[in-house]
DNA sequence: GTCGCTTTTGCAAGCGTGTGCAAATGCTGC
DNA sequence: GCAGCATTTGCACACGCTTGCAAAAGCGAC
């Protein structure tokens, strides 16, 4: 009974005596419309709650303002806040996002990519998983945009975003060094996206280098507890590490936390320990982790204005971001 | 130029030589088709790349699909938590979730709702702020459900989804008695939001009740910095507090974190500290914080279930929900 | 084959908008 | 008042889809 539906232009064209053309152009922007009805179209929409509907401008203009994220974790520190700064940056350009979580089971990248096409958004954001090379070549034979954020790949069209991993990973480990630590180790876990294991490897080819081996720890998903995990099994080596570098900011907080209440070890006094991401915990003083900062806002910044451009793309557009290391306290020295 | 536009249901219905209401019905769950031609259909459509315009759909159906989340703050973990349920849940509804941030300027909640109507959205979740009733009685009018997660509000139509605050608050208070507690504080931020209130005032009036004073300290937002400043306030008086309870995790952390590193104090042994959400954090053994876990699994179930039911709603629908208490380390004994 | 019935199919109208085109209007200068 | 021009306005079609309705097709029993 209360399906009344909404309010559209005829109506509003009726009340203010124009013709439905006239407050259609009223609404669109750069459109040629005298002051006069102009005034007459926005009262009589003010006074009958119009709404432009954006569903049929997006069927009309081919372009429905609509912008697709499809991420994975979300709950994540640092994946939030990269949410946080896209769709704020998103919102500064006039778009909208719509959130698609790919937690469930897997292929579910192709299946979130499917519904993007199916809404007719402008563009997707991928920060998790790949799709399917047919599945991508859809969306961008169809106009489509694509972002994909730190996942290493070489396919053409799509903007690839990414950061400066071997060479920070390199950098760290000469602050180690530095710092006087002899016996490197790595913690990772074992997902092995692009992204960590070019830490991973950075590190070890950086500290080969340097005349060093690595003693590489793999464990579970990139989280606090896989953290914790990894820091048991390097901690009950014979020959402990004097130095880790972790993957992530949240494996470095499990391995602090186990090193320290597990294994009774002093930070950075007896073990040196880097993270990467900054996430906010980073800065928490049960933590004070050196880490790598990633750098949300300009990666949201690249993101969203190279797909809001006009100009049609160059083929094969790469950005690479530099990682500033945050000195904090986890490693002596400095 | 490779701005070829998306196959239609017409091309489709050209290739698999019927009519277009055919590939029409094929893709319409519930609709009157025969086996053979559907197959034709999807042979066609699979060949073609083709897929359902669900802006056109939305459209004609006058029911888009999609959901709006409206949400401020969207990188703290309770929130990001939440997020993460919410999108799952309606994922799972065959919904899709619009994610708009509200962090910007404040009367953006209207603006977000705004957006909503402007997509047709059939329904809008709000985690943060509170709209103009002028704007929420647009989208009520216009079929448009509204579900206010912890704001406790009083108006008619929207389903709201409130804790038990008062009560959980009351718990912690003769936690904290038994405990052997006697100088009880609450720490809270100045947002004044109707759950941290509740959790304020719930805590006063148990202490009271249980023949004690309870020193209120609030500061700035709901975040770890303000759990510091907090800190500052409460442990500088003259009469230290021997308990606090926290309107939150975050700040609970940041109260923890000064009281040890800053204050040198002992947890739980000088003082006990507990907090609200159950962030991911508060299990990190650096706090072991005991607090009360939001049920953001059923919070989402609650929401979207009632959002995508069928029948009209009870026109004053509230839920409450029960806060369990996650018992950790930061209050003696248990 | 024919009748009565159910299922399937195509037609065409309609959803709310943008926009090219031609007609109408307004304005300027004589 | 009128020609000449720029601006504004309305008409009508298009966008891709759903769906009521009536015609067509299938089917079983006689």
């Amino acid at each position: 009974m209360s399906q009344k539906l909404f309010v559209s232009a005829q109506e509003v064209a009726e009340k203010a005596g124009v013709s439905r053309s006239a407050v259609s152009r009223t609404f669109t922007s750069g459109a040629s419309v005298s002051p006069k009805t102009r005034q007459k179209v926005l009262d009589a929409a003010e006074a009958l709650g119009y709404h432009v509907n954006h569903l049929a401008r997006g069927l009309m203009r081919n372009e429905s303002g609509i912008v697709c994220l499809i991420v994975s974790e979300i709950s994540t520190p640092y994946r939030s806040a990269l949410l946080r700064a896209l769709t704020l940056q998103l919102q500064n350009s006039g778009k909208v996002a719509m959130l698609i979580n790919t937690d469930r089971s897997d292929g579910s990248v192709d299946l979130a990519l499917r519904q993007a096409i199916r809404y007719r958004a402008d563009a997707s954001i991928i920060l998790s998983g790949l799709p399917d090379k047919s599945i991508t070549d859809l969306c961008l034979k169809n106009g489509q945009r694509l972002v994909l954020i730190n996942r290493d790949d070489d396919r053409e069209g799509p903007l690839k975003i990414n950061l400066d991993d071997a060479d920070a990973a390199a950098r760290i480990a000469t602050a180690f060094v530095r710092a006087g630590c002899r016996k490197l180790a790595f913690a990772n876990s074992q997902a092995g996206t692009p992204s960590l294991m070019a830490r991973e490897h950075g590190f070890v080819a950086a500290a080969r280098a340097l005349g060093m081996d690595v003693m590489v720890e793999r464990f579970g998903h990139t989280g606090y507890e896989s953290g914790r995990v990894v820091a048991q099994q390097l901690l009950t080596r014979k020959e402990r590490p004097d130095a880790v570098f972790c993957a992530t900011d949240l494996l470095a907080c499990g391995f602090m936390d186990a090193a320290r209440h597990q294994f009774s070890m002093s930070i950075p006094d007896q073990i040196c320990v880097a993270g990467f991401d900054d996430i906010e915990q980073a800065s928490w003083s049960s933590y004070g982790l050196t880490t790598f900062a990633q750098p949300v806002d300009t990666i949201a910044r690249e993101a969203v204005s190279w797909l809001v451009a006009e100009t049609a793309e160059p083929e094969n557009h790469k950005v690479r971001l530099h990682a500033d290391l945050v000195w904090r306290t986890s490693i002596r020295g400095g």
